[in-house]
DNA sequence: CTCGGAAAGC
DNA sequence: GCTTTCCGAG
């Protein structure tokens, strides 16, 4: 059980190249369990989190690079190469504070979303293209009601008081981030069986868990992020898209824009995105999702076996969840 | 703390 | 290409 982003969000290879596990990765992962949410955790707006404690992250993110010496602060370094990337965006005011930007995981991690359409012929797609026609209000290319819909993640109800819908400060940032996890979605997710045969084909290399989710949505969402004329390579041109800074070519947005973001200069404000996201509270009831067997493939985040057997004097203590309580905010 | 340039490593 | 390391500036 995650808080936040689905299973399928945190994809095995960013890059093809680099296989090494990358910064933003473990990130994820770390957010993922809820071992470490005393260490790092889901916090604020949609996919902002706060690292409480920057040091054990600092360590952990060391040992799993076979880096004794790393430190926060080169970790935040790492952290804000990230921000030209937009995968990830300093969240002002708030120490240890930072967003990520779904919109920028998904398309960097589901690159082959595009095959699935166009092998399928895609039979789910509806929409001609943002550019084509106007986007009509029934018929949005992405909005994050859309992505809410079709992610839907259970269980949130957090006892301390969590997520406000929206933040005084920031309250126009709303828009940027839709992101479907948190969203109290759709309860009735299991998984059509219907459309897992044209496309379980398209999917053989997949060696992790599929979640569900991606049989059913998975189709939908695939035309209207990137419809097959765009990209009829996709597999090539899908790894920097035009959220980069396009300055030609027609850009797939629908998914930007629905993320409009306050960075982006290029917005094609062609779809207007409904700010409304359902939130923990504001959605409503949701349905715990009977699903319980959610037995994620474990993550040996505390595995240093595979470092060398050099230690620079640091050994360490791979024992992450340490029942810390008393560690509330690093007074500087 | 946070931001990035620069150089070096993988 | 993605960090890691070092570091001066705000």
């Amino acid at each position: 059980m995650w808080f936040a982003f689905p299973d399928w969000a945190y994809k095995p290879e960013s890059s093809p190249g680099s296989r090494q596990i990358q910064l933003w990765h473990f990130i994820l992962e770390l957010l993922q369990k809820e071992e470490y949410q005393g260490v790092i955790a889901w916090q604020g707006d949609y996919g902002e989190f706060v690292i409480k404690d920057p040091d054990e992250v600092a360590r952990l993110w060391g040992i799993r690079k076979c880096k004794p010496h790393m430190n926060y602060d080169k970790l935040s370094r790492a952290l804000r190469y990230y921000y030209n990337k937009r995968i990830l965006h300093k969240t002002k005011g708030k120490r240890f504070t930072y967003k990520f930007n779904f919109s920028k995981v998904v398309l960097v991690n589901y690159p082959l979303l595009d095959v699935a359409a166009a092998a399928t012929g895609s039979p789910l797609l509806l929409t001609p293209g943002p550019f084509a026609g106007a986007p009509g209000p029934d018929a949005p290319p992405l909005t994050p009601e859309t992505l809410q819909n079709l992610f839907s993640t259970p269980r949130l109800g957090e006892p301390g008081g969590r997520t406000p819908l929206f933040t005084p400060e920031t309250d126009k940032l709303r828009l940027d981030s839709p992101f479907p996890f948190l969203g109290p979605g759709a309860s009735g997710y299991s998984k059509p069986p219907s459309l897992l045969g044209p496309y379980g084909r398209a999917f053989p290399e997949y060696p992790w868990n599929f979640s569900p989710y991606l049989t059913g949505p998975f189709p939908k969402l695939a035309p209207s992020l990137y419809p097959p004329h765009f990209y009829p390579n996709p597999l090539g041109s899908l790894g920097h898209l035009p959220a980069a800074g396009a300055g030609g070519g027609p850009t797939a947005a629908p998914l930007l824009a629905a993320t409009g973001e306050g960075l982006g200069p290029e917005r094609p404000s062609g779809l207007a995105v409904a700010p409304r996201l359902a939130l923990p509270g504001a959605g409503g009831p949701e349905a715990t999702l009977a699903g319980k067997e959610d037995s994620d493939s474990e993550l040996e985040i505390t595995d240093v076996s595979g470092c060398s057997s050099d230690s620079e004097g640091d050994e360490g203590l791979p024992v992450p969840p340490k029942t810390k309580s008393g560690k509330g905010g690093a007074g500087s």
